[in-house]
DNA sequence: GTCGAAAACATAGCAGCGTTATGTATTGTG
DNA sequence: CACAATACATAACGCTGCTATGTTTTCGAC
């Protein structure tokens, strides 16, 4: 009676999309099943359609998302830990920009809703062990704090990822995260320096500095 | 030589578009022109195609962001002025969260820059004015600081515009702002007051309290 | 092992989309 | 008035997502 289809198949068509549309190349239906054996009906067995397609591609960005968010280990400085899960979220959206644009595109459903909030759940828990640590003042709410870090995680995302800001514009998550903890009672001074110990791995490192005069291009897509 | 195109025909297309966008209904080239007279071709006569339909869809919306901006009317507390300002633009994006998605929806491009700068210098001469008060410190760089205020104003309206956090979670702004702004060197106490004093009317009042059974509807458009 | 029903698949075709080609009014100008 | 360029209307093209139809494969029951 009951069918079970081909998982196979189905992370084949998401990583497909995936793979199109970091290629910034359009995704469509014809295209998606173009070089892969299965045919257009793939889809609709497997999706029920282009917008199931598109729903599975926006779970498979949170399950990237979340990934990079549990692969943040935990320090002895919880404030630290907080800066690396807003510069964790930050790499995760430059690593992908438009798959992270598809993630906050369509109306919010169920599932989305769902998914956002294992990642919103991520940073709960860090704010919990920085009161736990006495870092923060005993009247904040650890879901409203950590609501308000994904504010500016999103808010920087979205502009720098998919909008008119420009890459080196990422150091503000700095001063906005430095001033957000400081606000809900870490000592200002100390508060500093852990965010831009956790902050360090995103604006250092990863994919050569952004000062100009690059002398080698990236390829083509 | 040079034929001037009736600029009715384009704010009524553009109109159009927003209205349909605002009905959630599918702006399409036939959707567009059906109703008006005007023929499909109209759209590639004033807009050279659909693309240039939503550019220009966009820079109204920057249009009628900036509206809003600069109905804000300074007062004698600075920082309070700031808070309406961001008050002002999640109202904007409250008011058409559609055309607010649109507006940071394609690829930026340098028509769309320049928009989005007009809407960032509002905040940058807030920040100045609230400088030369003396609220805060004198190494705030005005345009560091208006480009925070504009991630978090951004990051709030598209979480709750087009995402996934309910309307009540505008109140968010107060902490964010408040945070932001005393890290600047404002006083936390009178921080807090003057953007509460800036944000109330995005909270309590605009479009009847969240509470149903709203008498009277502004008029449309 | 065989049969039968249900699921998966391939193909072809549909309406809708943005776009373009072509022909016809309309307008401004010498 | 005549001419040329613009604005417009109609029809068609290629593409999109989607569905109808027929075929193959798979799984469970006897």
């Amino acid at each position: 009676m009951v069918r079970v289809k081909d998982p196979a198949v189905r992370s084949l068509l998401i990583d497909r999309a995936a793979q199109l549309l970091a290629a910034r190349q359009p995704v469509t239906l014809r295209s998606l099943v173009a070089g892969t054996g299965v045919s257009t009906m793939a889809v609709y067995t497997y999706f029920d359609g282009m917008d199931g397609l598109w729903s599975a591609v926006r779970q498979e960005g949170f399950t990237r998302l979340e990934a990079r968010l549990a692969a943040v280990a935990p320090s002895a400085d919880p404030v630290r830990d907080l800066a690396a899960l807003g510069a964790a979220y930050l790499s995760n959206a430059m690593a992908g920009p438009d798959l992270y644009r598809v993630m906050f595109d369509a109306a919010f459903e169920l599932e989305d809703a769902a998914a956002a909030d294992g990642t919103l759940h991520h940073l709960v828990r860090g704010v919990e062990r920085a009161a736990a640590a006495g870092r923060l003042r005993d009247d904040v709410d650890p879901l409203e704090l950590a609501t308000q870090s994904w504010t500016v995680g999103h808010g920087l995302a979205s502009l720098v990822a998919t909008g008119p800001l420009p890459r080196q514009a990422l150091a503000h998550g700095v001063p906005l995260l430095t001033a957000l903890f400081t606000g809900a009672g870490d000592d200002p001074g100390r508060c500093r320096r852990s965010v831009e110990r956790g902050w360090r791995p995103l604006t250092s490192g990863r994919r050569s500095a952004s000062c100009g005069t690059a002398p080698a291009d990236v390829p083509p897509g």
